[in-house]
DNA sequence: TAGTGGTACCCGGTAGTACGAGGTACCAAC
DNA sequence: GTTGGTACCTCGTACTACCGGGTACCACTA
């Protein structure tokens, strides 16, 4: 599927704080869950210019390790308030995405 | 449900292009049509602006016909490329917004 | 020890889209 | 003749994902 990046926009940072959520993880295991997910064309410029905002918002804590395979990561963990934003974002998600398939569905 | 705006991004188009596929139709009911469906913050401005990309594209015909309760009106059909340019935004949609509902199942 | 490849981070500039705030104009009704 | 609803448009702005590039750590090898 190609160029999805319009379609992206303004979801792409939900999916990542959903991830985060799900465990204590790091920019380029980020993406590559991502390319995983079926979101092939993401890339990590992409990717650490969300992590960035999101730290500049304060919705996530970082912590920086060693690893033994490379250079430091940054781990990256939800607070609070990051929580609440990935909470507000899944209820936009429900409502947007249930009014757009209940628009596709009106047109057949 | 405040600012959707940057979700919005890059489906508005398409839900343009599905009720104008509907029924031949123009800017200012397109604008009622899609406050009733629940976007409710949609402004005409951001309509009008999506129409002018539809038509410098060529996926519609236009026809301006006069009302009987305002300024003329212009009417808005899908043509070959207009409906070849919604089944690929519906699949689009079809892919991201499973992909997208799989990340949040998965993650309780 | 120079080179390659995988891992890991970041930055500056660009394109595309929705929005804000205005403006113009037609028509009916009071 | 002023108001309110209808109907269109335009210019500038904010936000986001992408592109192309750079830096650096580490293991392996020719």
């Amino acid at each position: 599927m190609e160029d999805l990046t319009e379609m992206l926009k303004g979801t792409l940072e939900g999916c990542v704080l959903e991830i985060i959520a799900g465990e204590e993880t790091y920019g380029y295991a980020i993406t590559r869950r991502l390319n995983d997910l079926g979101f092939t064309d993401v890339i990590d410029g992409t990717v650490y210019t969300i992590l960035l905002r999101l730290e500049r918002n304060g919705l996530v804590q970082v912590a920086k390790r060693r690893s033994e395979v490379g250079p430091p990561r940054k781990f990256y963990t939800l607070n609070e308030a990051g929580r609440r934003e990935l909470a507000t974002f899944w209820s936009k998600w429900e409502y947007v995405s249930s009014r757009i398939d209940r628009l596709k569905e009106a047109g057949r």
